[in-house]
DNA sequence: ATTTTTGCAAATCATTTGCATATAT
DNA sequence: ATATATGCAAATGATTTGCAAAAAT
């Protein structure tokens, strides 16, 4: 359960209106805890009764997507996944028991790329590293 | 273009037998060269007219994963890919242009992963990095 | 014989698109 | 007025599944 006023800034701030729609999707993601699935946020809109489309959901997803306010997961399982998260280039922890996140800068993480770069020849453009395991709560509460 | 050998190899290993089938998406993958969609090794086969069956494509992909010999990628476009691969722990370095990938060790990112682990309090099981650029060969043709 | 595989067609799931309508500026 | 955004329903695309037939041990 996170803050919606950072969604809401991403709409804003790339000239997007924030509209009704948008914004109930905004609060249907800043309900959430930890990643969810664009088929969640339709079930949550269901269940709450709201009048929003399945595809206006799906299309301010890929909006937020698009403005760096949510960053696609992809699960060891192969499964795509959403988290809302900073707009900056980092990468994220997701616990494997409860499917929460945490962003981590990548500091440490420019060397070894650079490492390769130089190694391997390529340019490169871009990267993903995504870390899968328990977090502290989930250890310490036994949580499968 | 690789060797269908590792392939073969992992089936056997894992006690699966090299059918007819298998051994016809076996040399599929083999013969592609860079990352490929399952839906390549459909079209590959409907070319070379094999009788194969979409489902058994899929389903030998899918044991191939299993068995670690192939990887899934996924694609900064949210798309999946595959490459066969040696079957140990490393990464990916994926050309943009031609799709060809490299293999990474992950020596020097090891020291990260216990740094992130440390500083979060997780119990890191698995991670998975991909690095996308242009690799050698497409920066010097000035292919796309 | 018994177990493993296969092929097919149908089912499922996730996501996308066309397009006419409704909203916001 | 003009540009944006929405909803719906249909279209797509990618897998997946049930199940009876075929192949391997």
């Amino acid at each position: 359960m996170s803050n919606v006023m950072p969604l809401l800034a991403a709409f804003e701030r790339a000239g997007h209106r924030i509209t009704s729609p948008r914004l109930a999707v905004a609060n249907l993601i800043a309900a959430r805890d930890g990643h969810f699935a664009a088929a969640d946020l339709v079930a949550d809109a269901r269940r709450d009764r709201l009048a929003i489309g399945r595809a206006t959901i799906f299309r301010a997803l890929e909006l937020l997507i698009e403005l760096g306010a949510v960053e696609r997961l992809d699960l060891p399982t192969g499964e795509h996944a959403y988290v809302s998260c900073e707009p900056a280039h980092h990468h994220h922890v997701v616990c494997s028991s409860c499917g929460r996140t945490s962003e981590i800068d990548d500091a440490g993480l420019r060397a070894f790329v650079d490492e390769v770069a130089r190694r391997t020849g390529y340019a490169l453009e871009s990267h993903r590293l995504e870390l899968f395991g328990r977090c502290p709560a989930c250890r310490s509460n036994g949580a499968a």
